[in-house]
DNA sequence: TTGAAAGCGGTACCAA
DNA sequence: TTGGTACCGCTTTCAA
């Protein structure tokens, strides 16, 4: 049904390698019939199948995108990185969500390969780097991005969550804060080096963090509201009470802040609250957050970068680490007027 | 590089069309050299190539969706819903941004024709159908997403528009508002319906809506909170101030809200306001805000199966309109104590 | 139950 | 500058 090279070929009397090689902008044609095969395959609104190129070329033009969840605004916002890189070098983005579910990662996984994506890209729920061993094995080219795994030995692009831990530690610290807490979320890389970063903070200022006030770990991204309603009443047993909260993601914060507000402990006189994500309209919150943004976009973009140079070079270099850095947004769940400055 | 039929059928001793009819499911094959192809397959972790199949079947088992922008949530969801209920019949989405620029959107459109999607989703841009004219004419099926376009008969599926102003308006009727304000998106379907509503329901309730009293038109997604607080300030020069206002989104609303209370006007007490998206995290806000709910992930699921019958069904069928109802959600701005119920 | 031949829409290599 | 031939990996049709 669409037009294919060999109509505009049989309609201009040329043959379909000379309307191929126009096509393709290749050198030996006379700038004659050039300007022919391009007139026709304009009037006939011709479009090359790329399935039929991919085929002989062994290039799909197209990249693959596994996230646990494209509604979650970091993903979403990952995505239109590495799509906003891609579509200017005409690569396309076949988008797949794992709803935080190992196999049906497994599952999607297969089927960009069956769909021989040129490369693969994936924010990865796995417990364990195994399936990926795998990847390397089929010589698949392929991307983490966010969740990393230690040990593997690929290319990851994501943002460098220890210096966020560091970064909204050291501004709870500078504001004053002496007891500082943190809800933590799932054991995955994220999350423990946002922990790591938090205790460096600490221990940089000669701070020894209390064991009592890292919480959490038991609860994940669906439920993170919740939890750290959760986790931050039990932090309110605990004595001493904490003047200082670093919550691994904004849903946390919101929650612990809700758990807050019931027990009538105010924000940021009592206690300073400062979550990671930095989402939309946080500014319009009872009290806006303060966070650490993870410049989602940016690590998109240098995720589309590196796909784009991984099918540039023949040759498949060394697997890259590219670390983005956060950064610290200041509102008013973290502003104390008072508060003395380091 | 990857496991072709070849190479089992060459390791089996069988022909390549034997592998292909076992992995096809064809019946013709005993069922012993079934199970020694398949366990083959599964050793050697055979993965079909899809653009292989795709040039000779001539479908690809890919979607291809057309959004503004990725990080808008509604956009998120129904990109979500879509995959949801593709991925079960082993369909890939193909998801690409517009950002909301009618020249790159068609540019994506060829693009996904290049690789030639089974189906064609468009949440469109455009300012007039004809793209989707032309889409028609190749034969080419495609669905309309969100935004529609009068007079153009294609497939649709989005939201009761116009029953989203009604429910809006009706609300803040019951309430007791008197002098309902609307302030409208771009001349877009989805804006102008939603006004159709607002005007209908006002006069169900004999009231004639004030034309000073809506305002707006002149700003876009991007510039929406912007947008509202410079019309809530115009509108706050108009005799009788408003004491209800409709928002046809939540952004837009946000916006409003922040300019009431720079003027210090209580929400709800003086002006109760409602806008549309419901969302997330919602309930945070300063003002937690009444929307009306665009069931977007149900859009996308219907989106989906709309999809999945179009490539099932050989003769192309009538063009549908698949209209899925809004839902009201209640909040602060809303919530008027002494507000007489209608 | 199995397989041979043809071809899907392109591209690559080499000869004219 | 142009084009013939082979082939990419798989499916379809039909014959063995």
């Amino acid at each position: 049904m669409p037009v294919r090279l060999k109509d505009i070929a049989g309609d201009l009397g040329v043959s379909i390698i000379t309307v191929s090689k126009v096509l393709r902008g290749h050198s030996d044609i006379s700038e004659e019939t050039r300007q022919r095969v391009l007139k026709r395959m304009k009037e006939m609104n011709y479009q090359p199948n790329l399935a039929a190129r991919a085929l002989v070329t062994g290039r799909t033009l197209t990249v693959g995108l596994v996230v646990p969840d494209l509604t979650h605004p970091f993903f979403a916002q990952v995505a239109k990185g590495i799509h906003f890189t891609l579509r200017r070098k005409g690569y396309g983005l076949l988008i797949t969500t794992s709803m935080d579910d190992p196999d049906i990662e497994k599952q999607e996984i297969n089927n960009l390969i069956s769909r021989r994506v040129d490369v693969l890209i994936v924010a990865s729920s796995q417990q364990s780097a195994e399936s990926f061993h795998s990847l390397e094995e089929q010589k698949i080219p392929f991307i983490l991005v966010d969740r990393n795994f230690p040990g593997l030995h690929a290319n990851f692009v994501g943002v460098d969550d220890a210096a966020i831990g560091r970064m909204a530690t050291r501004h709870l610290l500078e504001l004053g804060c002496t007891r500082i807490a943190h809800i933590c979320g799932p054991p995955v890389s994220t999350s423990l080096l946002r922990r790591e970063g938090y205790r460096k903070a600490l221990a940089e200022w000669k701070q020894k963090p209390c064991e009592d006030h890292i919480v959490g770990g038991s609860f994940g991204d669906t439920d993170a509201i919740e939890g750290g309603f959760r986790m931050m009443q039990q932090l309110l047993g605990r004595k001493p009470r904490p003047d200082g909260l670093f919550c691994f993601n904004d849903p946390t914060a919101l929650g612990a802040m809700r758990a807050l507000s019931a027990e009538g402990i105010r924000v940021p006189a009592d206690i300073a609250v400062i979550g990671c994500g930095n989402f939309l309209y946080s500014d319009f919150l009872r009290i806006p957050l303060s966070t650490v943004d993870q410049n989602s976009e940016f690590i998109g973009e240098r995720t589309g970068r590196l796909a784009l140079q991984m099918v540039a070079s023949k040759t498949p270099a060394h697997p890259r680490t590219i670390l983005v850095p956060p950064s610290l947004i200041v509102r008013a769940s973290t502003l104390r007027p008072k508060g003395k400055k380091g």
